[in-house]
DNA sequence: ATGCCTTTGTCTCAAAGA
């Protein structure tokens, strides 16, 4: 089955480029990320009529998750555990049935944190010493769990066309960077390293400046699978040619084939 | 560089994004 990823930068302004994508890309699960949308706003009918089941966890103006999936969406479960007063819609998880086994699905739109020097920084680090604790947990029951999404954090300076620009940026701070390889290193595979080490690996490429037209991308979406998962795992990809279409979005999908 | 674009809601400006 395939299980993508992609932060589409709001559902209303992207619904035409997403639709376009599904039908090209065919995944049997698709994690959105900033669909900038209440639920109740939220346009399943389009997804719906290509054969998807829809899952949202939206909220007002900013931020939201969503999740397609060509089989039912079962035991779906809105917000991140761990903080009852965060009013941020930035998770969503469910399991999907396969003809080998239920695999369960996390869908994260992890908070920027700049600007730095404000709250929203350590906020951020808060947010994933949450994820971290919440993905403990999931690891345990030593299942196929794959939790992907939009992490705001380039691990590398290799995932950066030109790191330097972003030494003062929270995306690559060392604390957030920290932060990341300590999720990772509670057992999981990180999808796309697991299939190439390239770099000019990018997911972003910002509206401004013509960082497209100068490939000066960041690698900020991820796929992280359970050890259950990684032994599934065939193959791996970042559909780059979607951010050169009409209307795209700053973020590309990021994809994995897993053999289940 | 308080810049560069793009989206949304408060809507012709501000806020947020990365």
């Amino acid at each position: 089955m395939k299980i993508a990823t992609w932060n589409i930068n709001g559902v209303k302004a992207r619904i035409d480029t997403v639709l376009a994508w599904l039908q090209e890309a065919r995944p049997d699960v698709a994690c959105l990320q900033e669909i900038k949308s209440v639920d109740e706003a939220f346009p399943c009918q389009p997804f719906e009529d290509l054969g998807y089941n829809v899952a949202t966890h939206g909220q007002k103006g900013f931020n939201g998750v969503a999740l397609l999936s060509k089989r039912p969406l079962e035991d779906v479960r809105r917000g991140l555990p761990g903080d009852d007063g965060d009013e941020q819609a930035r998770y969503i998880e469910a399991c999907v049935s396969t003809d080998r086994g239920a695999v369960r699905v996390g869908c994260l739109y992890l908070p920027n944190g700049n600007p730095l020097g404000t709250d929203k920084f350590p906020y951020k680090l808060a947010w994933m010493d949450r994820l971290r604790r919440h993905a403990a947990l999931r690891l345990a029951e030593e299942q196929p769990f794959l939790l992907l999404g939009d992490y705001n954090v380039i691990p590398e300076p290799k995932d950066a066309r030109n790191p330097q620009d972003w030494l003062g940026d929270a995306l690559f701070q060392p604390e957030s960077r920290q932060h990341f390889r300590a999720l990772v290193n509670l057992g999981f595979t990180e999808a796309v390293r697991a299939c190439t080490d390239a770099a000019d690996t990018y997911t972003f490429w910002d509206y401004q400046a013509g960082a497209w037209q100068k490939n000066n991308g960041i690698r900020i979406d991820h796929v992280l699978l359970s050890p259950q998962a990684g032994d599934l795992l065939a193959s791996c990809g970042i559909d780059k040619h979607v951010r050169a279409w009409e209307k795209p979005s700053d973020h590309v999908p990021v994809w994995v084939e897993l053999a289940a």
